[in-house]
DNA sequence: TTGCAAGAATTGTAGCTACAATATCTTTAC
DNA sequence: GTAAAGATATTGTAGCTACAATTCTTGCAA
């Protein structure tokens, strides 16, 4: 089907080509472009004076609160002391408070009344980002590429990765 | 072709439904991809005391010195002042040296042998981490995902993002 | 009941990232 | 020849990220 070289030969990446094999590093490719759209974000965001990842995780803290700091790790597939890290800017700025929860180990992320009002603000400025993302690289890409990172975060959620010998 | 209301709601991101709208925040599922395969990688190269970040710094200076600071932050992608610190620890570890350039004000980047053997070592456990990424998410996927990463890459470097009101 | 494993969060350490401001040097215009 | 404009890199500041080790708490088992 292919020509009696096609398994020996590398190709480059395409999606009508199923036997391909991947060129480049997935690892710099993805961080290069992570870079670049929280660039973007942050540029908008800048107007509410809050940055993209105090928006994911303020955003997140309303929809789920109240909320244990490891159950927020746990959604935002982050390490739990990051979590503890990130939360300490919206303590700071009065977003969100960290009380006691059940257990005396444990703890109660709640957002406050201006915590509420900041992601109303912001959210405004993240959706003309998104628009403008769209716009830029098309909503079919941006919709392709979603898909694909969807996919791709579901099946490396599957096992703890306990490999790498 | 779709019903009368098909351009009135969002519908799924699909790669087969080409009038969808994204939903979701591409900032937050580019940077959660991003950890996850960045931890991937960085679980292998551990193997060889080197971070992936450091790693592909220092495959880009090999590739191309001497070379200047800006140089390697304008083909990385990243802020100068950023390439300014991760070129920190390289030079700390003995892998990398910073010395002067033609003009006074800029400066000459070189690998030393230390650094490409380094660079060497840890390059087979890089081939393992892709591989592995590759099998863990299929070949193809990774191949789409590269194809779709790189053009929005390209798509996003055109213009130096003025906008943002 | 007491001692130890398991659970939950934080701290120590190290590195990545970027914006604004600054320092230094070069070129250009007058 | 000098001053303004441009080029190049670094520093100040702030925040994101994770691994290893630690602290504190709870539950279970001897």
């Amino acid at each position: 089907m292919l020509g009696p070289m096609s398994s020996f030969v590398s190709h480059a990446a395409s999606p009508a080509n199923p036997s391909a094999v991947p060129v480049g590093c997935s690892s710099l490719k993805l961080r290069q472009l992570s870079r670049r759209v929280s660039q973007h974000f942050d540029r908008y965001l800048a107007a509410a004076g809050i940055k993209t990842t105090q928006y994911s995780l303020l955003s997140t803290i309303i929809k789920c609160e109240p909320a244990r700091p490891g159950d927020l790790a746990l959604w935002l597939d982050m390490d739990a002391s990051t979590l503890t890290r990130n939360l300490q800017p919206l303590v700071a700025h009065g977003w969100v408070t960290v009380g006691p929860g059940e257990d005396r180990r444990s703890r109660r992320v709640m957002a406050t009344a201006a915590g509420r009002a900041k992601r109303a603000q912001a959210q405004r400025d993240w959706k003309r980002a998104q628009l403008a993302l769209n716009e830029r690289l098309g909503s079919d890409t941006v919709c392709s590429l979603h898909a694909l990172l969807d996919g791709c975060l579901e099946r490396l959620g599957a096992s703890p990765e306990s490999d790498a010998r």
